[in-house]
DNA sequence: ATCCGATATGCATCATTAAACATATTGCAA
DNA sequence: TTGCAATATGTTTAATGATGCATATCGGAT
């Protein structure tokens, strides 16, 4: 939260992201791509961890692709055909990466909360 | 720092963002930015602060109003005419905002240095 | 009064990214 | 052996944002 009511940065907020990256600064893994492995983890499927998060099954498929690519190994075991169609499942390493991303993010917001108060504090004292 | 070589995340690393926003998410002011202002204070013009960052001065001058719209209140008090053309400086809201976010980003390394640690080493593990 | 260089701002264009469209492939079950 | 639904991927169009271009304004110094 900014501050009191009155303050001069009152409805002004600190945001912040978090992502994987390569040495050269292409994203790997952002929030939006964990979600939609966790998406996937969910429902077993590429189409419907998509459809939930209402982004295009083009645009999913080409995401997770792309940081397959660029961390050299698999994300999620994929298998197309059969009466329905496909599954999809993540793999052991993707699994780890969640739920090391997710211990990441609550320590972020731990450390990040009194480093945000004390910014706040004294930005509306002038 | 990813981890030591052989590490399955070895040329991965965490990045990360900071910037301040309304509540609706659009952007006030970030590293970008908080670097123009901090050139401004050094070379009392817009246009040099611009010409020094590679930046159009079209653009340097759009982003400084805007983020002072989105504040509602003055960052750089700028006058024009004159021999030289004119000149720019800081209000003083604006060198409190430059000293709190480079107290800001000092706490948030700090305190990122160990939680980065912590979540490579337990990726590489897997 | 005129000149100069920086501030001020609208408008066109270009580039980068995201979304949409189209089409092929796969393999189980009926 | 055919149908189906999801995976797989190229192409193309739309949208967003950055860049460049043009032009006006201002006021101290000459």
């Amino acid at each position: 939260m900014a501050g009191s009511q009155g303050d001069k940065y009152y409805d002004v907020f600190l945001r912040y992201r978090l992502w994987l990256s390569t040495k050269d600064g292409i994203g790997i893994l952002g929030e939006g791509r964990l979600a939609l492995l966790r998406e996937i983890d969910k429902t077993g499927s590429l189409k419907a961890a998509a459809d939930n998060l209402n982004i295009s099954y083009r645009k999913a498929w080409g995401n997770i692709k792309h940081a397959e690519e660029m961390l050299g190994f698999i994300l999620v075991e994929k298998q197309r055909g059969g009466k329905l169609g496909g599954k999809s499942q993540l793999t052991d390493e993707a699994r780890n990466l969640l739920s090391a991303y997710d211990e990441l993010k609550d320590d972020f917001e731990l450390a990040i909360k009194d480093i945000t108060r004390k910014f706040f504090k004294k930005i509306n004292k002038t």
